[in-house]
RNA sequence: UGGGGAUUGGUGUAACGGUAGCACGAGUGACUCUGACUCACUUAGUCUAGGUUCAAAUCCUAGAUCCCCAACCA
């Protein structure tokens, strides 16, 4: 996205002040310095609202010949797991974000990295701002702190605030040697109990919690809050660009304090809102001023009819809604790959969105678009049939084949051809033939005549039905002439207005294959009644047995393929496990979960204008 | 309520105070061995009310609406 025309002026003019404002920082710098990271909190899998935020800084520091962190969030171990911590990585580098994790800050992006890793140097200068009197050892409980948070016009109160340093310094001490219980007391931040931005009304720095942790194990006992953590591990790393989210504006005064207040207690100048403070601290040896990034907010995107937060998409995922973080239905960045979707996909959709402070509602259309464009260049055609009708050519000589060739891609002439049995004995998909059909019918119906793809003009001779009147089997002919799909010479020379595709009954493969619908029936899931439950769609799953052209049976997991006229496909990487339905569910038994199945996905339909023309009436 | 943000066609996004443009969608048509793709045309917009100005999406004043914060989550 950092490509796009409308983002590269803005992302530009940041990147000119981050070199600092005056000539004096210029000429000390020579070029600009562009260094972002990209701090997820390991407790969930990354959606594709992170896509956003991956892309975008990731795209910033290839842009301007930067570095890019991933570096984990991980202060809270209640809430973090090693499965996320690896999913992350899977998910960040199939983006195309390119990161080295055995070198940190390396040749090429940045590196791999963890806040966890730098709880010691946080310790450190924990004590030294309790040494200031900038911080102090709380013992209200979290009950306490949220009654005396004060109003809009009351300050706040703590009866520790006035605490004497050797006895905070003994006690955060005392903290970290595990000497309290969980929610005893924290290390609070000395700064204005008054403020009007609550944030600053002696923010909790440390708190304890005796959990382990995925990296640090049962080394702490105490964990810092993200507000304290956050501008050091930027800090830390050297990052520029500190850019976050609009939740986080009202934080900014907080990120800014807590580094001054390591640096020495006196706000340093600030390069007039944009670009790190100063860039002095890099040339001296030094310990102060530590670097100083700076902050800087975007708004989310998120699409219509989708859940996106971590925690409700793990709350579908623990009743069973759907069955894995990987569900071809979820928006996760695993989800949109198990569907089919391609990295160029998603970064395109997000270059086409762009970067603004303005929180969109992104038509699910464009998602959908976005993939249908990457796919329709590179996906190879075939052929399938989704809902069989057998039809019968009664002038075909008995088992006889003919080997037909088709084109593999009309996009891409270098994807070849290949070679298409046809026999006697035909599938084409029930929606291609009426009984009745209107005017504005292409397909087949009685008399009517149609192109099977590179094969045959098929002319409809007679219908056969069962007991009940169900239609069983159409009665057939083609023009030998036609051969290959083409219009007979003259005199007989003709067109036929549509083209079906087909797939010959004896040389068929089934598989079975999962349609996908969105999960949720609502633009916005939970917006009428406060519960996104309300909107989920029964219908989000619909699965078939398909036969497919002969070709098919050599595919491999995640392979994306386009269904002639119904979409774009991908095999199952899943190993086609079974799938929640889309509702509230209990838990799959194991005898339903049949691995390695020969499992197709839908990954997004073709546009369909007779659909719509049906729709209309 | 106190604080912090935001508001341009249906959606998203541009526009030194100087012709409101682009993309997607939608509609119409052309083309077509995918009712796909592609192409052409059409559609429709500056939150409101005042003010400054030769000229306002842009500057000023007042208001409206929406989002975020008031966790020992991030």
């Amino acid at each position: 996205m950092i490509e796009a025309d409308n983002a590269s002026g803005k992302w530009g003019t940041w990147a000119a002040q981050d070199a600092g404002t005056g000539e004096a920082g210029q000429a000390r710098l020579g070029t600009p310095r562009v260094h972002t990271r990209f701090p997820p909190e390991p407790n969930g899998y990354l959606h594709i609202g992170h896509a956003k935020s991956i892309l975008l800084n990731y795209g910033l520091a290839k842009k301007y010949g930067g570095k890019f962190n991933l570096r984990f969030d991980d202060t809270n171990p209640a809430k973090e797991e090693q499965e996320y911590v690896d999913s992350i990585i899977r998910d960040v580098r199939w983006l195309g974000a390119e990161f080295d994790p055995n070198v940190p800050g390396g040749e090429y992006g940045g590196g791999l990295f963890f806040a966890s890793d730098y709880f010691q140097q946080m310790y450190d200068f924990a004590v030294e701002l309790i040494k200031k009197s900038k911080a102090y050892v709380c013992a209200l409980s979290a009950d306490e702190v949220s009654k005396r948070r004060g109003t809009t016009k009351e300050p706040a109160t703590s009866p520790f605030r006035d605490r004497p340093i050797e006895e905070s310094l003994r006690l955060f001490d005392e903290m970290r040697a595990g000497k309290h219980a969980n929610g005893t007391m924290t290390l609070r931040a000395k700064i204005d109990l008054a403020s009007p931005n609550f944030n600053l009304r002696d923010p909790v720095m440390y708190r304890i919690s005796h959990e382990v942790h995925h990296n640090t194990g049962d080394t702490w006992c105490i964990y810092p809050m993200y507000d304290w953590a956050h501008g050091i591990e930027d800090s830390i790393e050297q990052i520029t660009h500190s850019i976050c989210t609009l939740e986080f504006e009202d934080h900014r005064p907080l990120y800014d304090w807590f580094i001054d207040a390591i640096n020495g207690g006196t706000a340093l100048q600030s390069s007039g809102g944009c670009g790190p403070t100063k860039e002095t601290a890099l040339d001296s040896n030094s310990t102060r001023p530590i670097w100083h990034a700076q902050q800087i907010e975007f708004a989310k995107g998120i699409p219509t009819y989708t859940v996106l937060s971590k925690r409700n998409l793990l709350i579908m995922v623990q009743e069973g809604i759907v069955r894995s973080w990987d569900d071809p239905r979820m928006p996760t960045i695993a989800g949109f790959r198990r569907r089919g979707y391609t990295p160029e996909a998603i970064r395109s959709l997000w270059e086409d969105v762009g970067v603004t402070k303005y929180n969109a509602l992104i038509d699910y259309s464009r998602v959908e678009n976005a993939v249908r464009e990457h796919l329709n260049k590179v996906a190879p055609r075939y052929m399938a049939v989704l809902r069989p009708l057998k039809v019968v050519v009664e002038n075909w000589p008995a088992g006889t084949v003919d080997w037909l060739d088709a084109v593999n891609n009309p996009e891409d002439p270098s994807a070849g051809t290949r070679k298409v049995p046809f026999t006697g004995t035909l599938y084409i998909e029930q929606d291609d033939f009426m009984e009745d059909a209107p005017k504005k019918f292409f397909r087949l119906a009685p008399g009517r005549e149609v192109r099977l793809r590179w094969a045959y003009f098929l002319k409809c001779e007679s219908v056969v039905k069962d007991a009940a009147g169900n239609i069983t089997e159409l009665r057939c002919t083609i023009d030998p002439a036609t051969r290959g799909g083409n219009s007979p010479p003259p005199p007989n020379e003709r067109k036929v207005k549509g083209t079906i595709h087909w797939v010959s009954a004896d040389h068929a493969v089934p598989a079975e294959v999962r349609l996908f619908d969105r999960l949720f029936t609502a633009e916005q899931p939970g917006e009428r009644t406060g519960n996104w439950r309300d909107d989920l769609n029964p219908k989000s799953l619909e699965v078939v047995t398909a036969h497919m052209e002969p070709a098919l049976a050599a595919a491999k997991p995640g392979d994306r393929v386009q269904f002639e006229r119904l979409g774009y496909f991908c095999v199952d990487t899943g190993g086609g496990t079974a799938l929640g339905s889309g509702v509230v569910n209990p838990p799959p038994s194991s005898a339903e979960s049949r691995p390695n199945k020969f499992v197709w996905n839908r990954t997004v339909t073709l546009k369909d204008a007779w659909a719509k023309e049906v729709t209309k009436e």
